[in-house]
DNA sequence: ACCTTATTGAGAACGGAGTCTCATTCTCAA
DNA sequence: TTGAGAATGAGACTCCGTTCTCAATAAGGT
């Protein structure tokens, strides 16, 4: 779940990143790109300035954001929007699939479970709605939670 | 879709809510209550201000918060949270359903499909994760903004 | 009708997420 | 090695949803 392979992040040139010309590597990109790499879920602003603080020294939350912002349009991270939850970043090239939170420690994990909600996918409901997306969040207990 | 049958909420005393005993029933109330019920939909705080606005005269902002707050505690209206939208309320009652957003006109409304997720209610998934909630919305073309 | 007290309106104030500023530092192509 | 310009850090600032304040108003029990 972090490994380069998983989202063809791989050495290629300048620090090892796979990122658009005039985009410049520095530690502090490496070190978001990385925190984002090895998070078990999406990760907030916040959380990714922890993260990614705690590997590379010193990290302003403007950097967090400004990179958030560049890494999402140069479409190496996209965003996630959980029901009353602050916008959230995770790397691209995961799949379709959602998450978990866990009502205990408010962590959110991503899934592997196959999508019970695909079959709705292009279909006209009745009334009139056509659905071409769909947003599903499970809650509950995260394996630690549940075990302590 | 707005009959007080459906939520149960009929003449009874006072201005014909029921409402707790020191709860006072004023036109404002009543208004916020009525936008509610008739709304397709949950709506956000402004939104209530909008309507109830129009079915009673003046009505503050403070007004519209404070009696969403206190209805709530009441019981009788709940607050839903769709992904990347501020806070809505709908009225107690219309049992579990889900929500449709327009990707046009941003409105959302209120879903009468059966449930796609509820296999998953109290299933422990791979992976450790015990399934006690679910949040679901679907997004796409409302009714009207198909036929436009 | 009266009195107690919940409720209201208008606007000031708050809080947290996110953005901007700008002097300084760092990347990297030449 | 060097220079142009991308990137950074710290904090001020903006935005906006929500709450607070307080004098005035109005439910509703008696």
């Amino acid at each position: 779940m972090s490994s380069d392979a998983q989202s063809g992040r791989a050495a290629e040139g300048r620090g090892g990143e796979r990122l658009p010309p005039d985009m410049r590597s520095t530690s502090q990109r490496r070190a978001i790109l990385q925190a984002l790499d090895e998070a078990p879920g999406p990760l907030t602003p916040h959380q990714v300035l922890e993260r990614a603080g705690a590997i590379q020294g010193s990290l302003g939350l403007a950097t967090v954001y400004r990179n958030l912002a560049t890494l999402e349009e140069a479409g190496e991270i996209v965003a996630v929007h959980l029901p009353n939850e602050t916008r959230r970043y995770e790397p691209t090239g995961r799949g379709h699939h959602h998450h978990f939170r866990c009502d205990n420690c408010e962590g959110v994990f991503e899934l592997a479970t196959t999508c019970p909600v695909a079959v709705l996918e292009g279909v006209t409901l009745p009334g009139g709605f056509e659905v071409r997306g769909h947003a599903l969040t499970l809650y509950g207990l995260c394996p630690r939670c549940r075990g302590a």
